[in-house]
DNA sequence: TCGAACGGTAACAATTCCGTAACACCCCAC
DNA sequence: GTGGGGTGTTACGGAATTGTTACCGTTCGA
């Protein structure tokens, strides 16, 4: 599952590696940059979502990166992350194209809030949830296979959609019918059935022999995202 | 010369004389507000380019405000304004659909800074939009294509706007009534289908086979400005 | 080993949904 | 008033979806 991709521009070992847990459990994808220079770089290469940009880096400087990025046309949302708290440091962060500041020691709830308001407003906060080759995007509404879109009805969606929420779990027919189909619903258990198939058929590498979308014999099924079985 | 239109919510008089003034000196053009009741009011009819909201307001507070706004799809970036600086409170605020959040008692330039940062995104995000062989002025209100201007209705340039600020996504149609039609009005979901017939019939190579304004079968419609999926 | 139960899946039918043409209403300019 | 453009509603036809049924292979227990 991702949130979306950001490049973290930090020297500091300790606080890169902290922070990119920690971003990394709320689902980002984290990449980190030592220094100033292979910021730049990163930012090409990776095409983030976002920027969290230290100020005091080795070889460029965050002013300096935010500058150059902006004078590259590159308009990805940056947030300037630095014990630097004197206002004139804060008006030239902003002012040199930066789109938030904060400074150390944050609070990290509030440094994702705020990254997270950033990806809102961008309109890339896209939760995109991976398993195989496949990628759901629950904002397009759409599921993706080594980057072709699939040809999914809005049942099966939904009902792939539900299976992705419950990750490595067996669901019973009567669970499924309630949350896919609704409660006022009257549907034999056998269009569930029918419906996993077309599924596998459009999402599993082998249909008849599924990695992702187990048969859980006289219970129903079970979605396991990595294609292995747990212990 | 304005460097835009501000609401400024603010119930304290001392406190709203002073900061606006500031920003009047600063170029800007200042409403004031003196209670969430009235500030939301006055989002409707001012309709400003950016709104300073303190959270402890009479009658409407200035969470529930921003609630209210963000519901009614008006997507004026906020800035919330407040002596309330616990984390939690900067997160709920954040996740309400606030832009930034400061903390009083809050340094004058920095929150000039930070208008101005806000600003400048709208103004760079909404220049020019380009799909296939269309470009919509958003300032002109005009859709080119092949550079020959495109006879749109007033309805169908709103419907096609609004795509543009949200391509790639999912849009239901009861979402797309609320932001393109007003969340009042009494309208059938069937009218959206006939505008996006026109719509396609306009700016589509082939509006049998629209490429860029797909069809979500049951959702809605999804805008592809490239036309393809991204990858 | 046999039979019953269960799930996979193909075929079919009914339903739902969308595209679009036709029509009606409203507003405004003249 | 009158005409014309814009806009919402309705209806029809075609197409996609989806539930059901039936048949078959597999599994499991006696």
């Amino acid at each position: 599952m991702s949130e979306g991709r950001l490049l973290l521009v930090e020297d500091e070992p300790a606080l890169a590696r902290g922070l990119s847990d920690t971003l990394r459990a709320q689902g980002f994808d984290v990449h980190i940059a030592a220094d100033g220079q292979r910021g730049l770089d990163m930012a090409a290469t990776v095409k983030p979502d976002l920027i969290l940009l230290d100020i005091m880096l080795p070889k460029v400087n965050g002013f300096d990166v935010c500058r150059t990025l902006r004078g590259q046309g590159i308009d990805v949302p940056i947030v300037m992350l630095t014990a630097k708290g004197q206002e004139e440091d804060v008006i030239l962060g902003l002012n040199l194209g930066a789109d938030d500041y904060i400074t150390k020691p944050f609070r990290t709830g509030e440094l994702i809030a705020r990254a997270k308001a950033l990806l809102r407003r961008r309109g890339t906060d896209r939760a995109v949830q991976r398993f195989g080759d496949c990628e759901i995007d629950m904002a397009a509404r759409r599921v993706l296979r080594n980057g072709a879109p699939v040809d999914l009805t809005a049942r099966e969606f939904a009902l792939l959609a539900y299976f992705a929420s419950r990750p490595g779990r067996a669901l019973a027919r009567d669970t499924i019918l309630n949350a896919v189909w609704g409660a006022a619903v009257f549907v034999t258990p056998r269009s569930i059935d029918r419906c996993v198939a077309t599924l596998r058929s459009k999402v599993e590498p082998d249909a008849h022999n599924p990695i992702y979308i187990q048969t859980i014999r006289e219970i129903g099924y079970r979605f396991e995202p990595t294609g292995s079985i747990p212990s």
